[in-house]
DNA sequence: AGCACGCCGACT
DNA sequence: GTCGGCGTGCTC
């Protein structure tokens, strides 16, 4: 018998392994099993196949061992593996490399382990073969990146080679668990005391230590109320040292025990909801759970600020109450403990968060429990559709339309709305889409009755929509070539919401504008050396980075191309906001909130809760401060620069515009009324900002809905995009050129380029592009996907173009 | 993704 | 003449 084991690499195709008389009847699919792949390389692969075809190409290796009792992965998530890694052409290895938490992806480590029977004469060694021996004479065992640290040359096989020839050590190969369960310390009383009369006995005799005496008091104390002490809890709450437990330990009275313990601090497991929905709210409710009763997809269009969350709140609690798991998901970067405290303050100790910022510890835990289905519900990113839901029936995708639920960069690229969607087709769960800013695919598809539609329109309580102003930045003052960052009206709109002890937000779009320093003589502009970008200069470091590699340089202080010093800082960024609006307002407290600002796991939730508890008056920041944010005391809201918003070469730019910025102004206003959005562009009555000024979306959807139409993009077709790369730019080009022609026939009227992108080098490499929009139909599409994965090989057969790289992007945003 | 093999330039 | 750089191809 044979089984096909993904392994989690980016694989051609799954591998076959033999299975071993004594395994057979232990695996099944979902089971881990350890296999040897290439010379000496071990993997903790997935069985997805058992089957008795024996290869006939290849001598299939024995399966090592079998790592689990009980299938990890269930056949609908194998399934839905399957589905993503075909549909985003991408491996199964690759999937698997997504979805599990790291700690179920062993590798084997190699690790060189001394040779006892060789002694301690090295007179024969020489100096680094000396170095290495001595060290693992002490320590005993070495892993590779440790004898590189000793040597401190990256070419350390040659010398541990000898070093094995000579019989110094040997390899090997270990399998590493990396999993530990969290330990935590408890104190316990001594068996001999549990007995009340000799616990009394004892006290009553007790003399001197009196500290020690109150350190058992407060212990019994404890025990008594809790049921179970932990030691730090116990020597926080007593005041007493670590010593005088020691003593009662000693005395063999108290007891320390190391226990594994849940890493995550659960709440009491209880539901409480204490609002009502407004009428408004309750109607969409109602439509909502009605949807749900015969399709499968409900898109919730709700206004910002109309209280979609409140909707949710009641449909998971309606789930929940049958018996079924709920997935929230939202996109990475709006899952901020404002919603997290939210939810958990009506479902307590039944909801999971489960995000990149969690340890790999911490999310095999969550991992176990949805599993378990101890679980209810999960708060997440998109990763945690890889969870193992038990029973899940609702996933709702919040903030629908953003466009961060497209995963970028490594495979699979697929987008958490869409794969939800597929999700829930395998496992009959509902999907509810809620968005004050549809994506027009979505709207389009609610328009065609492909799913439901509930509307709701209204804003909650007495807000009215915020009252949207054009800035005319022609029309202010400048000098000649001067951008404008913060005009008058802006200026004297933030003091005045200042005076009045109310906050404002100014948004700034960082792309197309960034800080970057400039030679004033000759023009010249710091570039990367490995991409054909200009670097960013960031003040707070002092450092100039690319953006797209994210190479670090020192800021320079001579022109590299005329060798004059005069040098400036040019720059229209939130750095430069935050500085100028320092100038301008001496006495305002200003925050900035971007990237760069918010590195750390905790940066950001600081922020906003100054912010929250009006700390800060002036937020500036980038689409941070768009997402999953609610603020009841800001009264001005300005967009600095709609016109950087509109000035992109892609079908997307006008929705994507006006997504941002209804989004944006939506954060203002939101209790009593008073919301005020201050637009400041060169050309107000561009369509998208007129839009923008009615809050009308229905508008901009029809406008942009034709175009599409008319243009052939999506909603109408499905785009694939193509990126070719090779560090020889004239042979990406050739590569990207024999590509497209050899697809001329029958995909020539889809394809759109080949076409050299404006940077046209990244980390050193030339890239070239391609774009086929094809007809949305499910059979000319998997034919167009094969043909393109055949069509890569082809051009890796040809000895020239086998290093250009082709990344395929299947919807790509 | 590793990692071995193999082909070329800089040293003994 | 050899060591070791890096480029290339394979792993059931």
């Amino acid at each position: 018998m044979y089984a096909e084991i993904i392994i989690p690499l980016a694989l051609p195709k799954n591998y076959t392994w033999e299975i071993p008389e004594e395994f057979l009847d232990k695996l099944q699919p979902g089971i881990r099993v350890e296999v040897n792949l290439g010379k000496n390389k071990r993997y903790a692969g997935i069985v997805k196949l058992i089957h008795d075809r024996a290869p006939s190409t290849f001598e299939p290796k024995e399966i090592l061992n079998v790592l689990d009792p009980q299938p990890v992965i269930q056949p609908y998530q194998l399934k839905f593996w399957e589905w993503l890694a075909e549909y985003y052409m991408c491996s199964e290895g690759e999937v698997m490399a997504a979805a599990l938490p790291s700690h179920f992806k062993l590798s084997s480590e190699t690790v060189i382990v001394f040779n006892e029977e060789y002694g301690d004469d090295f007179s024969d060694l020489d100096n680094e073969e000396y170095l290495v021996a001595e060290a693992l004479h002490i320590k005993h065992e070495l892993r590779l990146t440790e004898v590189q640290q000793i040597l401190d040359v990256s070419h350390v096989y040659p010398i541990v080679n000898r070093l094995i020839g000579k019989k110094v050590c040997f390899v090997w190969e270990s399998l590493k668990q990396a999993y530990a369960p969290k330990k935590e310390t408890f104190v316990l009383l001594e068996q001999e005391y549990s007995n009340e009369e000799k616990l009394s006995e004892l006290l009553n005799n007790w003399s001197r230590a009196p500290k020690q005496m109150e350190l058992l008091l407060s212990y019994l104390h404890l025990m008594k109320t809790q049921g179970e002490v932990s030691k730090a809890e116990l020597l926080k709450k007593s005041g007493a040292s670590d010593a005088q437990l020691k003593a009662l330990t000693d005395k063999g009275i108290l007891r320390a025990e190391k226990r594994s313990v849940d890493r995550l601090h659960y709440l009491p497991k209880d539901v409480s909801i204490d609002f009502d929905l407004t009428p408004a709210q309750g109607e969409a409710y109602q439509k909502v759970t009605e949807c749900l009763d015969s399709r499968q997809v409900c898109l919730l269009h709700g206004v910002t600020s109309s209280g979609k969350t409140h909707v949710y709140i009641k449909l998971m609690e309606q789930y929940i109450r049958k018996g079924l798991q709920v997935l929230y998901l939202l996109p990475e970067i709006a899952l901020t403990s404002q919603i997290i405290r939210r939810l958990q303050k009506h479902f307590g100790g039944y909801i999971g968060i489960y995000h990149s910022k969690f340890s790999q510890n911490e999310r095999v835990e969550i991992w176990n429990k949805v599993k378990s289905g101890e679980m209810k519900i999960v708060l997440g990113a998109r990763s945690s559709l890889f969870l193992p839901f038990l029973d899940l029936g609702l996933i709702i995708c919040d903030e629908e339309h953003d466009t961060s639920y497209k995963q970028q960069d490594p495979a699979p690229r697929y987008n958490g709305r869409d794969a939800a969607i597929y999700l829930s087709s395998i496992t009959g769960a509902k999907v509810l889409l809620g968005s004050a800013t549809p994506s027009l695919e979505t709207y389009w598809n609610a328009k065609n009755d492909k799913y439901g539609l509930v509307e709701l329109l209204e804003r909650f309580g007495e807000v009215r929509m915020p009252w949207i102003e054009m800035v005319d930045t022609r029309k202010v003052p400048k000098k000649q070539g001067e951008k404008v960052m913060l005009s008058p009206p802006l200026l004297d709109g933030i003091k005045a919401t200042i005076e009045k002890g109310r906050q404002v937000i100014l948004f700034q779009n960082r792309r197309g504008y960034t800080p970057y320093q400039v030679c004033s003589v000759c023009g010249w502009i710091a570039q990367c050396r490995n991409c054909d970008v200009s670097l960013t200069y960031h003040k707070y470091s002092n450092k100039l980075k690319c953006h797209y590699c994210g190479n670090i340089y020192p800021p320079t202080h001579t022109c590299l191309a005329c060798g004059s010093d005069k040098l400036l800082q040019k720059s229209f960024g939130t750095e430069k906001i935050e500085e100028l609006l320092e100038t301008d307002l001496p006495d305002a407290r200003i925050s900035r909130m971007d990237f760069d600002s918010v590195r750390n796991k905790n940066a950001h939730d600081v922020l906003i809760q100054q912010f929250e508890q009006k700390k800060i008056d002036v937020l500036v920041g980038t689409q941070m401060v768009v997402k999953g944010l609610d603020f009841d005391n800001v009264d001005l809201v300005g967009i600095l620069d709609a016109d950087g918003l509109l000035h992109f070469a892609d079908f997307r730019v006008n929705e994507r515009a006006f997504q941002l910025m209804e989004q944006v102004s939506g954060r203002a206003g939101r209790r009593d009324g008073a919301g005020r959005v201050l637009i400041q562009s060169g050309n107000p009555s561009h369509p998208v900002l007129q839009f923008v000024a009615q809050h009308d979306y229905t508008g901009m959807y029809n406008e942009e809905i034709e175009k599409r139409r008319m243009f052939f993009y999506p909603p109408f077709s499905r785009v694939i995009h193509l990126t070719f790369k090779h560090k020889e730019r004239d042979i990406v080009m050739e590569a990207a050129y024999a590509y497209a022609q050899a697809l001329e026939v029958p995909y020539g009227k889809y394809i759109v380029g080949p076409a050299e992108p404006v940077i046209n080098r990244v980390r050193n490499m030339f890239l070239m592009e391609m774009l086929l929009k094809l007809p949305r139909d499910s059979q000319t599409i998997a034919k167009c996907k094969s043909d393109l994965l055949k069509q890569a090989a082809i051009l890796h057969a040809n000895k020239k173009f086998r290093t250009v790289v082709v990344v395929p992007d299947v919807d790509a945003i």
